[in-house]
Order: structure tokens, then sequence, then C-alpha cells
DNA sequence: ATGAAAGCGCTAACAG
DNA sequence: CTGTTAGCGCTTTCAT
């Protein structure tokens, strides 16, 4: 079933088939109710592919998802998703593994799509200017600003949290409940990504308040997963480290450290406080209720959108925002 | 940039550049070489449109997923396109909201992408024949097996567990352990969805046990959501609704369930054991563990692709396989 | 207000 | 082994 195939049941040409289809005047209204009937009889739905190669151009942009598991992610995706729709844009979800290139993925989904745009979910942004220019058209990222500076900043946009700022604040509240032996749960300090930026504001609130950022505070997992997290945190424990609250750089780290503190007897936040950051939903269902920064995800998957969307168009210097994390109190940090 | 320019820029035929593109034969070694290294110099991809129109067919099928944020739903989707790829596959991800017609989507996707197929997650089959006919190629369903009856069985393939029966085993296991008084959270009893199956092998446990299923054991909260199944569980709890157990008829309804007890002063399981299906990851990190019947969806989602492809290359009745949900002993149950 | 016809970028015979 | 060419299904001038 073609658009051919409409046009001949109707008795017109493809072209006024196609001005039905596309909402375009210039189509009597009598024929334009028999074209649109006989359609909808038909279930007929246009090939996307002849639409996308005849179009000289369509609104469109792609949505790059690191790991559609990340419940960070996946929460946002539906905020972006239903914004582009709203801003007239239709939108592409490609989901790709952790060991997979972003940059490279978005590369080709755009050229392969003529989208517009990309709007990039989690992967880190250690990237070189060469390889950032291989996609054609704007960027926003929503999970890391570039801090290190290996990118030049006109090339790309971004939403985000000051992943520094928010660490430093989780800390400090941790401090000014008391504690003093803090640990820390992540995967690397020095993995060039969001967890080498949220272990600066750690070290940098506990420097600030003059604590001792020792060897036995960081437990450094390898990756993001909740299995490491546990595991680390466990072994922690078993060689006796001696902390009174553990902060893990993500809302799922910290989830993890509760659990593996727990099974080790640890009453929280009585012999341990817990803190995180992200702020996902799940987080208030937890016994306790996780306390942790949270993402303004809505305004970060609103804002995504927009700049993209204002780029895509009047391209100009690339947009760099900045949203607050917001301190959620739960029931896992006690003041000591 | 186009394969005609690439073409031209080898001083080959746009044949011979499709040729390497496609992996075909009959082209020599240094001609191929040489047209690899100018696509990769350019950074060259195809337009996806342009070769799905050109090309008489490809092998390709499409997830539709009701809800992204469901993580029983997002850790499948990765094995099924993980499967989807491992045979040879393309595959399209379309998320769909609680509100939308997912045989509706599925029929235009499939028709406007040309699919050969299409995996559903999620949505009912309360259907008529007609509308799951409008999608006219073959379809597995992960989630629900159409035991009302609806559709004939001919028309569709399906890979799940027997709802009615992990919800008879989650039951009598909470009776094996001497619990009399069992609460059931679920949407609805009668939406003829997962709820009402589910919904129906409890009531079968508890009349083979001879116990009585009296209203105040019902807590019905309309939908899937953690909020209303807590709010479901508060609201009981006030008006002083007496049980030892609380069935939820999935784990995220358990969670919030165990939420609201704990919420209510309730020790799990000392006062109230808990009990849910599905065996989604975060389980193993709540405190305490949830016990759960779980379904192997790494098995469901590779036979819903093998089923599907095996639909695809040879048409036929549509086969139905059900999967064991295995019950996976947590925390939260205490015999009494 | 409607139709005819020229592509969009690619694949797939077919010819050589 | 390589090139030529006719579409795939649709949009979009350009006529009428």
């Amino acid at each position: 079933m073609t658009i051919k195939d409409i046009a001949a049941k109707c008795g017109v040409s493809v072209s006024t088939v196609s001005r039905v289809l596309n909402n375009q005047p210039y189509v009597k209204q009598d024929v334009r109710d028999k074209v649109m009937k006989v359609i909808e009889e038909e279930h007929f739905v246009p090939h996307e592919g002849a639409v996308s190669l005849a179009k000289t151009q369509e609104d469109s942009f792609g949505v790059i998802i690191r790991g559609i598991n990340n419940p960070f992610f996946s929460e946002m995706v539906t905020v972006i998703l239903q914004r582009g729709h709203e801003m007239g844009y239709s939108t592409y979800l490609h989901q790709i593994r952790s060991c997979d290139d972003e940059i490279g993925e978005a590369a080709s989904l755009a050229k392969s799509r003529k989208l517009k745009g990309v709007i990039l979910l989690g992967g880190n942004f250690d990237r070189t200017e060469e390889e950032i220019r291989q996609i054609d058209v704007p960027i926003v990222c929503c999970t890391f600003t570039n801090k290190f500076g290996v990118v030049p900043k006109e090339i790309f946009s971004s939403v985000s949290i000051d992943d520094e700022a928010a660490a430093y604040k989780a800390v400090s509240y941790l401090i000014s409940e008391g504690h003093k032996k803090i640990a820390v749960v992540l995967p690397s300090v020095d993995d060039k990504s969001i967890s080498e930026l949220r272990y600066m504001g750690y070290c940098k609130a506990m420097k600030e308040a003059g604590l001792a950022v020792t060897d036995d505070l960081i437990i450094a997992t390898g990756d993001y997963s909740m299995e490491e997290a546990y595991a680390g945190v466990k072994a922690a424990l078993e060689r006796k480290a001696k902390f009174t609250a553990i902060f893990g750089i993500s809302d799922l780290i910290a989830l993890a450290s509760m659990k593996a503190l727990s099974d080790a007897g640890y009453k929280i936040p009585g012999k341990c406080s817990v803190i995180g950051i992200d702020g996902i939903d799940m987080t208030s269902y937890f016994i306790p209720t996780l306390t942790t920064l949270v993402q303004p995800r809505d305004v970060i998957a609103q804002r995504a959108v927009e700049i993209l969307i204002g780029a895509i168009e009047e391209p100009g210097e690339g947009t760099h925002e900045i949203v607050e994390a917001q301190l959620r109190i739960g029931e896992s940090v006690k003041k000591i």
C-alpha cells in the first residue's frame, strides 16, 4: 500500500494525497475528507524512509542514552521525548552499551537519519575536538560540562548540575551534622568523568573543614554498578575501615552501600549515615529513605530540548547552563 | 556527502561503492581498500531512508516498550536488542506512554519502517481480533498470553510466565509459612490484564487453603505506580485492616508496600511479611531484601527474539511458551 | 485547487 | 570484476 494506491482509490493524484497527509493548504474540503477516509480505511502509513529521502528538511533530533537501565536517564528520557514532540520535532531514541563510543554513534545516527541535533545522556566527555566535530549538528550534553577542558566549549552545549559543587554540598551537609570520618564510594578518582568531578567536591569539602582524606576513606570500585559498590563497601568493612558516614557519588552507589552496611549489621543512620546524589525516584521507597542531592531532571530535560532547538534554529557559540542540585533530606543521615 | 561523491572521489561507480558498503563479493581487493579508505576519511554514513527504500527487504524488527521507566522492561530490552543484533537483525526501540495504544503504534511502526516483526513489552491484550490484525507482521508478546481468550492465539506468539500460577506460588509460600490473613495489593481485580490474572492466582491459593478473601484484604489502587501502592497500604493500615502478610502483584508494588508498612511503624518481616513478583534487580538491595518470584527475563527476552525470527522466517500458527517463575527467598517473609 | 514530473540516495538487476 | 540504469515511495516545484 503506497500513496499511489491511495491516489488511485480516490481518483486523485499523488500530490493531492501528499498534501492531505501533510496538512497543506490548497485541497478542497470534500476532496480532503474523501482522501482521509480512504487513508483510515486502509490503515495507510507513509514509509518513513521515503519521506525522509524526499523531504528537503525535517525537524528531528536524536537522544543517545548510555544504559536505558539507569533510572536517572530513563526518568529523563520521557520528559525529553515529550518536550521534543511538543515543539514539533520527531525524535529518535538510541540506546548504547557502556562499551560503545557515544560520539561515533551520535555522528552516524545524525548522518544516517539527517538529524538536526543530538542530546547525549551519559558518557564522559574526555574527547578530542576532532572527534566531537564528526557530529556535524548541534549537541547538547546533559551530564557533563567538559570541566577538564579538552574540548572547546563553543562546539557543544550542555545543561547539568555542577557535579563538584553538588558533591561539595553533600559532604558539607554530612560535616555540618557532625561527621568527620566520611568515606566516599566511587568508580574512580581519576576517570575524567563525573566520578572524578564529584570526588573533587568531596575533597574540597573535607579539606575546608580541615578533615583528612585518608586512603581507607576512599572506596574505588571500578564502575558505576551497584554490585561493585556493594562489594567495595563490604570489603572496606571487613578490613575494619573506620567511618561514620558514606558519600555515594550516585544514588545507586549510595543505595548499594546502605545494603552492604546493613548486611554487615550496621544500622542506618544509627551506626553509619549515607548520602547520595541524583534524586532518582526509587530513593524515596528505600528504608531508610535516602538523603540525596536531587538533580532537577525535569528542568534539565526541558532545557536540553530548548537549547538544542535554539541551536538548530540559530546556530551560535554553544550555551552552557548550570542548574542547582537541591538537598532532599531523607532518613539516612543522623547528627552525631 | 552521498555514495555518488564517494564514487567520484574513488574513480569508481556507485555500484562498486554500494558493494563495498554491503560487504558483497566481486570487488577487487585493492579497489575495496581504496573505497573503504575514502569512506572512513569522509566519515561517510549511508542515508538510512534511502537504504530502506531501495532494499527489497531488510531484516529488522521493532520493540514497543510501555514505560521505559519500568525496570522489568528496561532490564529486558538490553537482552532483546543484543540477541536481535547477534541474529543479524536491526532493531527499533519505540517507547510509548501508558495512555498510548500499543497495537496502533506497533501497526504504524511496522508499516512506516517495513519491519518484519514486533515485540511487545507491556500493555494488556484485551483487544479485538481486527485490531491485532492491523499489525501485518508477526508479533511476540512478552507479558501476557491472552488468557481471556479474546484474540485467537493463532495470530500472535508469546513468551511469559503463567501469571496466575506465579501468584499462586507466591501466596502458597506465604501460607506455608503460616500466614492466614494475607492482603493483596494490586491495580484492579478485573482489568483483564496481568493484575487480574495474578489476583486469580491469589484467590485460588487462598481458597485451596480454606482461607477467606475478605474485602479488607484487597487493596486495589487503580494503577501500577508505587505512589498509589504506598497510598493504598497506608490507607488500609489507617483503617486498621488486619493482615500478617502482603502480596504485592509486582515488585514495585511490593516495595512500595514495604515502605508504607515501615513508615507506619511495622517491622518487616517481624510484624508483617511481604512478597512480590518479577525479580527486578533492585529488590536485592532493599532492606530487607524482597522475597519474590523471579521471572527469568533473560530467557524470556532471548526466546522472544528467537520465536519472532522463527515466525518471520517461516510463518506459522503462533507459538506460546510458558516459562517458570522461581521463588527467590529474601528477608521479607517470616514464618509465623 | 489539482496534476505531472523531477528528483532525494541507495540497491539490484542487467550488461559488459 | 565493474558500470549503467531503473526504480523504491514520497515531496516539491512548476504548470495548468
